[in-house]
DNA sequence: TAGTGGTCTAGACCACCTG
DNA sequence: AGGTGGTCTAGACCACTAG
């Protein structure tokens, strides 16, 4: 031996050490079960701590594991598949679409969230901003923020209880018909506001869906939505019933597709 | 002074710096331009490098920054809006959809892909599936594998060079009339392969995109890309024109929202 | 109170890019 | 060759959860 060593250690540890793990969950541990803790961990693939938790990173922010500080880590059950497209209730708030509003304001739009309305709105005043949850399986899945011109609820009822307002924006806004929406996604860490909801730790990995929503000729409507990364699949148009991808086992997929 | 000091350190060290980066991005720097080395910046906010770095990869998990290894840091361009949703090209490779095959083999599919086909195809043989890369602006977005059963495509021509084959298998494939998509959309990391592809280390954060497509009333043709996710903004519906969002400088929206 | 994951440090070496 | 980011180590302490 001695010289004669020629494994290729290219790969970085945590990266083979993600492989071994990930295999491991496939073969050896069942949904909800807990691994041993970190520590224990390191020290039985010979690894520093740092190093160890790199790989489970990784597992993590795949859906695999889920980690709780205080508790422990598991093996995370395949991710819930949540739908976003259209196809469904339109409206939001329209349909049982599983959203509860928690919480509404009147204020300035912030910029990113002018834009959306285009140049029309520049200089306009205080929106409708309607904080919403979205449960799924009794647990939080998404957080949102719901902003409606007041030209878009015109015949709004007087000053009501916060939540009672939220009903009454929502209500005077499925008054309009519904032209189109718009939709996009983008990879983005949880603020602080927002991972509380969705009990995670700020900076956790979120998916942002920007929505807008389309009548009388212009946007009535818009939202930005922040979907739970580790637990979420959204799906759009009817692919409710899809089976999951898990980029798991087998799905590695080591066949040549070269050239 | 002494113990009145009542500040809330609660916030962890690299969340904080990474608030102050931000914020110097948006107001001290160019898009484009390079930061100072890790170990500089560290020294500069007097924590270790390791904390530094947590703070970076946040930034840059959101499309902020973009750490190149031998080169530096330097400032993100705003993220590429993609158009992935229908009311397009509709079949893959239909239209100017700026994707270029660059292989193709037959091979069965891997069991996560075997899924998506459906019960009917359990026991399928091979699969015709193409590997393709979209670029834009010169830049590689996304990599994508796309499978197709061989009853999707029965006129088949005689084998032929590999560009080509890949070129006829979707010429065949549009013969046949869309009747719809399904999508699906989730966090994954880039593998080995892809991560290539990309132009990103292995296990860079990716968007996974999991497409079925319908037609003579079965899954004629599925496939799943990988985008980047730190430079793709994913955008569905006409969003083409829609402004960026990027949860920048005062979309930190501080406002109450509460209850 | 004991045990878990989360944060932080101060170093070291490596892989990669550029001049 | 020199500088960059990427990996890794061996510690320490903190915040949280649960019995």
């Amino acid at each position: 031996m001695g010289t004669t060593q020629l494994e290729a250690p290219q790969e970085p540890k945590y990266w083979h050490l993600k492989t071994v793990l990930g295999d491991a969950l496939d073969s050896e541990f069942a949904v909800g079960e807990v691994l041993p803790n970190e520590r224990e961990l390191a020290a039985r693939f010979g690894v520093a701590r740092a190093t160890l938790r790199q790989a489970l990173e990784q597992l993590e922010l795949e859906g695999r594991l889920q980690r709780r500080r205080g508790v422990g880590t598991t093996v995370a059950p395949p991710r819930i598949g949540v739908s976003v497209g259209p196809a469904q209730g339109s409206w939001p708030g329209e349909g049982n679409d599983a959203w509860r509003a928690i919480g509404c304001a009147e204020a300035p739009a912030p910029a990113n969230v002018a834009r959306l309305f285009g140049e029309s709105a520049r200089d306009d005043r205080a929106v409708h901003t309607i904080r919403r949850v979205r449960m799924t399986h009794a647990q939080p899945v998404a957080t949102e923020l719901l902003y409606i011109p007041p030209a878009s609820v015109p015949g709004l009822p007087e000053l009501l209880s916060p939540g009672a307002h939220a009903q009454a924006v929502l209500r005077e806004l499925h008054r309009l018909e519904l032209e189109g929406e718009d939709r996009a996604v983008e990879l983005g860490s949880a603020r602080a506001e927002d991972a509380k909801q969705l009990e995670r730790l700020p900076g956790a990995p979120v998916l942002l869906v920007t929505t807008r929503y389309f009548a009388s000729g212009r946007v009535a409507a818009a939202s930005v939505a922040t979907y739970r990364a580790d637990t979420c699949r959204l799906t759009f148009g009817d692919a409710g019933a899809m089976q999951i991808t898990h980029h798991g086992p087998n799905g590695n997929s080591e066949q040549r597709h070269a050239s």
